[in-house]
DNA sequence: ATTTGCACTCTCATAGCGAGAGTGCTAGCA
DNA sequence: TGCTAGCACTCTCGCTATGAGAGTGCAAAT
């Protein structure tokens, strides 16, 4: 990394607010008139020079203002860009949305996705909260026919989960429910690895074996807080931003629609934010190329964590075009965790 | 109405299958040529005429070839097209997709959406099945604060439902539980009517009466099966279609990619569904601006009902361009429907 | 009742062109 | 030494013109 004088840091942040703001390659003269530097274009131009040299900004072609690499945004969000808090009226104006919603928890989490999406202009994703470890709450089992039944699982965190059961033998609802009473009382509030221990150790009946693996095997695939996204919202948004309606060569851009298109639907930035939020907590950005996944070169993405470490929690965040307004996005994220937690933690009595 | 001859209706018939491969005009040459009528492209065009005449296809501009109106596909639909059912090999392939995934209800949901969505290049929709009207399996109340409780119940058709109670006087676990175990032998398996019905006769508490009526505004909300869309599938394929990728300038294109989105991501499609599917049953075709939605001028719907008739069940469908295969669409669609049909009945143990 | 032949219309792709934007460089100035 | 003014140069972008091709409608012929 070259040194940075602040004249070249300014110049550098200018440009890249500049560039959030207009979508198009910013020139020397724009930057000196719009952001009152004391310097003339000229020597805008040479720094910019410089900047280019050090990677942090490009030209589409020779004589086109200056856009921001990846490495540019990096710089920025790292060292230049302030967050902007969201406003007491904004904060005010979310806040009501949610009072007025019915308590029910999966119409939070709409919400939360739909706020995000429409605060930033941009598609909001957004996992249902879980447990991080599935933790038993209750199950039931349900005779359909004589040699088949259907187990319906009921978790600490609300996911219910259901799978159809192929007996070996023959069994009724009374013989049923008296098995799974007795089991209930074994398993409730048990972890995937406790009832596999437990299923080790003792002696079970066949039934009562295919239950216990049946039910530890459900208990350890919900064990992944990444599993599935529940809420898209916001995708359309995506396609109003002009790298994708309006800007460069008609192929290119759809091009780039189908791309982002496929992410979204197919979920494919999990693994990368996997890997991200394992190692680390808060608000994370994920900037274009970065992560070397192709598809996503175009694209940024702003995450967080939400929910009670080790109890339930999800992800939410946005996904945009690297020109993305970084500070903002940070930051509603970041009060949307807070909104979230705060729920989570009224809904199931968590101390903060 | 007009007359139509067998000519005009081969002629027609020819027309509208060229376009939906092509989706370019089609030249009365193109139609002599392609399908081998034995008159000539005066002939045709004479006939095209006529069929101008009485609104079934229209000309984008002079010296283009001709394109059907919706009220073209609708005719086609009714009385010349065939349904060209699937290939043994292809139920077979679908049967063996089916047959890997685990018994979990969900993911059947999801593979039958994602089925649908390849076999056709086209966006899928479809409905968790639920209960057309909501039964009440149990219930549990856990206490969270002193003053708050937290409602879980689990419906018969497996969905659940979440919400917090705010409690007028403070209550204990011990009580609560022992509460929900006193309502939970009254209003097992009960509809909304029945526990609003049963509230309105008898004295209860004002906890019992905050649950219960919790209950049944729960159950008759969840009462409605087109309440909302869980599964989108293979919106990317939508957009490969050349109508919102290739064809016609630019802003148009745009602003139909834009509608189509936001149809699809707001389920904007859902009212027109729920009035179709009212009043019959099988494969509902809705063409285009049929249905005076403005938004919804441009696509198609081909959908259906499945499950049982008053005990579970949901809606699948494809939203695509009117220009649809509407023969193979129907096939598909009627066919997922079996196959749903088929699984929920092994789950729930109906007689089919 | 069809078909042939032909004039006519409209689109679409291509090339050419000029204006404008923005740069890099050089020479001059504090 | 660091900054600025001036200027030539380059590249894009939007506009217009143009011509080929596609497809029609109509009139005359069969």
């Amino acid at each position: 990394m070259i040194p940075m004088s602040q004249r070249k840091q300014d110049i550098l942040r200018a440009l890249v607010e500049e560039y959030i703001h207009s979508a198009t390659p910013v020139a020397s003269e724009t930057l000196v008139r719009k952001y009152r530097l004391n310097y003339s274009s000229a020597t805008v131009r040479h720094e910019l020079a410089g900047l280019e040299e050090a990677h942090l900004i490009y030209q589409p072609h020779t004589s086109a203002g200056r856009v921001p690499t990846d490495l540019g945004y990096r710089y920025f969000v790292e060292h230049l860009m302030q967050e902007s808090a969201l406003s007491l009226n904004e904060q005010r104006l979310i806040r009501h949305q949610f009072y007025q919603v019915q308590d029910q928890l999966d119409q939070w989490v709409r919400l939360t996705a739909s706020v995000m999406a429409r605060l930033l202009h941009s598609a909001a994703v957004m996992t249902s909260p879980r447990a991080n470890i599935g933790f038993l709450k209750h199950f039931e089992v349900l005779s359909v026919t004589e040699l088949t039944a259907h187990l319906v699982l009921v978790l600490r965190d609300g996911t219910v989960k259901q799978q159809r059961l192929l007996l070996e033998a023959p069994m009724d609802q009374a013989e049923l429910s008296a098995l799974s009473e007795r089991l209930n009382q074994l398993y409730q509030g048990k972890s995937a690895a406790e009832v596999a221990a437990h299923l080790a150790r003792y002696d079970f009946t066949p039934v009562e074996r295919l239950i216990g693996t049946t039910i530890a095997h459900i208990l350890e695939q919900h064990g992944d807080p990444l599993g599935d996204i529940f809420y898209r919202e916001g995708v359309v948004n995506i396609l109003e931003q002009p790298e994708y309606s309006r800007m460069g060569p008609e192929e290119e851009r759809n091009e780039r629609v189908r791309k982002v298109m496929e992410v979204l639907e197919q979920n494919r930035f999990l693994p990368v934010l996997a890997s991200e939020l394992r190692t680390s907590d808060g608000v994370q950005v994920i900037i274009g190329g970065e992560n070397e996944w192709d598809e996503m070169r175009d694209v940024s993405l702003v995450v967080a964590r939400y929910g009670q470490e080790g109890k339930v929690g999800g992800l939410l965040g946005v996904i945009g075009p690297t020109r993305m307004q970084y500070g903002r996005a940070i930051a509603v994220v970041r009060y949307m965790t807070q909104v979230m937690n705060e729920l989570l933690a009224e809904m199931y009595g968590f101390e903060e």
